[in-house]
DNA sequence: ATCGCGACAGACACCGGTGTCAATCCGGAC
DNA sequence: GTCCGGATTGACACCGGTGTCTGTCGCGAT
């Protein structure tokens, strides 16, 4: 090889592609300084129209991408987000990440998932050390771990961006993206009084989580409004599992009267109801009408298909993402996007008699 | 600010923890040269046992860690991993991703998601720009993208290193983890033709999932080392998911004589299988039984609950990010790591009459 | 024709690590 | 005491980008 060829003028490996072009190719071919190529990529204005078109041609033309690396440690941060999640619902992970990926396509950014305890006592010390090893750009918390202030805090002082998920504006609105629990529940009351009910029982998420209140707090005004009530006795504490929502409605269904209609706090508990109601002898929905909420897989698979709240979770973390990387508009004050819906199934039905 | 004082040598940052050490630090506070703890960061074998102590005493004075970024960026690689998966089962997904965090914990590396879509014409150019784009360390792939040929192929070029789930050896053993389908598949057939099953039906997954041939392959060699057999008119393809089970099942329940037990290739459309019974006015297990496979929680929720063949998906998973990152030792070779067992629940039970 | 100024472009250091190669250190052989 | 070779260590360039600051250019004002 001649020494008088310099290494980064190898351009035979550069046009079959077995190297990647670098920012000091791009350079080279456009017979301009590297640091102008790097004020094209980062859309600076001063650039000549003339300039930029002909280094924009040169990118273009082999497929040049900067090195998020190279270009990271330079901005002192990386092109990572990350997911921090404490909600062991399978479904509930998988569409909050399907929701993001949607809300980072072409962005540049990719995905790095972080399940945590929010039990744990080194809880803070962990995302914090995952935060600044990483650098990450941002990180998007859903509940429970969400609705943390002791992370919250921590993020703040990090300077990390981030969004919260959560059923409450428990932040800034430039760090939250609401869901509609409140709504959903009300929903669900609706349904219930409209039917006829008015012996409701209700079985609740666990009181760490924001959402477990908000759903059963939409319940009582969805019932209130056509002039039902949410008797205390009727309300059983459960944990968002499907053993929980089994043990919580068997205790409901032993009670005398027992409700006509329970509402559970998910699908997975809703699917314990289920299961209970028929350890118990009662048909559903003759003999007790069953609602659950967000409308997952689990909902069309139990036997009766479940009537439930959708929840749109996917949207929500398209929200959620967009809100992070900057590119969510005005979307985010219009409801539409993260509207909660009733979908009728065939466990619901009027009271007998 | 004196102008004396180099920025490096800003130790009251440093002390209160305002700014993390870099390696530069640590030599200066070693008194050794930054490629020396370079060295020791690397487990270099030549330095000198007390020099190496004086700088780890450092290292975790100051709780220095490397930067990845950088580190990457001077091995031109990066610390990710990335799972890139097309199987839609949400639970699927969560087991692997846990499985895959399993393996990864303490090792530096992070867990990067991308979701593919194998009908997609340019599956492998996506994917190809992923992994170059990140300078991934390494992927994982699972079923059925980890079947795709034209995927490895592009893999072996990048030099990237990788690791493919699949039911069947179609690599070589340091790429593949292989799944235990045709052994969970026979321990099904086993199961029925032991209760006195003679008519069985099989739902099988899709064509282009390898699991969905070695399931039923190891279905009837159960079934014929217990004397039965599983005659082909019998045999139904659906496509891993409920709708498709449930239309499946209908078929083979339409016919005379109809199979006295059915063993679908997955819960989601053993549930489907359930569905389909109850419609054709059957009762489970009395005058059908029906397994199912993976044990994931629906087969718990659905009634009555599912006899299934369990698939220790998450150790799957971790095993494959052992492998990956080189730390797996012979327990690869031992099956017990990824066994599937039968587990009976109350779908099962002898034929009628 | 000269001056001043904003627009544009480039030189150079730096982000925090690693590779290469030369320099230094050490104990044992002569 | 001197030499030698392996074990340690350090100086310096480099990975691929960005920040800062300086220099050049073209144009209208004087």
């Amino acid at each position: 090889m001649s020494p008088r060829t310099p290494r980064s003028s190898d351009d035979a490996a550069l046009e079959s592609g077995q190297r990647r072009a670098t920012i000091n190719d791009i350079a080279r071919l456009s017979g301009v300084s590297k640091k102008t190529v790097s004020r094209v990529i980062n859309r600076s204005p001063s650039v000549r129209p003339e300039t930029r078109e002909k280094i924009d041609a040169v990118i273009a033309k082999y497929g040049y991408a900067p090195d998020p690396q190279a270009r990271g440690l330079a901005f002192r941060r990386s092109f990572l987000i990350g997911l921090i999640y404490d909600n062991p619902n399978p479904q509930y992970v998988v569409n909050m990440q399907l929701g993001l990926l949607d809300g980072m396509r072409g962005s540049g950014y990719e995905l790095v998932v972080h399940p945590c305890d929010r039990g744990s006592t080194t809880l803070v010390p962990d995302i914090r050390a995952f935060i600044e090893r990483q650098k990450l750009f941002g990180v998007v918390l859903t509940p429970s771990v969400s609705e943390d202030e002791g992370v919250a805090e921590m993020l703040r002082e990090t300077g990390c961006e981030y969004v919260r998920v959560a059923s409450l504006a428990v932040d800034t609105a430039e760090h939250m993206i609401v869901t509609m629990d409140r709504h959903g529940g009300m929903l669900a009351g609706k349904r219930l009084a409209e039917l006829g009910h008015r012996r409701l029982g209700f079985v609740s998420g666990p009181a760490t989580f924001r959402s477990s209140h908000e759903r059963r707090e939409g319940f009582e005004e969805g019932l209130k409004a056509h002039g039902a009530i949410l008797a205390p006795e009727f309300v059983a504490e459960g944990a968002y599992t499907f053993e929980s929502g089994l043990a919580a409605a068997s205790r409901l269904l032993a009670m005398t009267p027992r409700p006509t209609a329970i509402f559970a706090g998910n699908d997975e508990m809703a699917a314990g109801v289920l299961h209970a109601a028929r350890k118990a002898g009662l048909s559903v929905p003759e003999d007790l009408s069953v609602i659950g909420f967000d409308d997952f897989q689990i909902a069309s698979r139990v036997w009766p298909p479940l009537t439930t709240i959708r929840a749109p979770t996917r949207e929500v973390g398209r929200l959620a993402a967009e809100r992070l990387i900057g590119s969510l508009g005005d979307e985010a004050l219009d409801p539409r996007s993260r509207q909660t819906t009733l979908v009728e199934r065939e466990s619901t039905a009027p009271p007998k008699g």
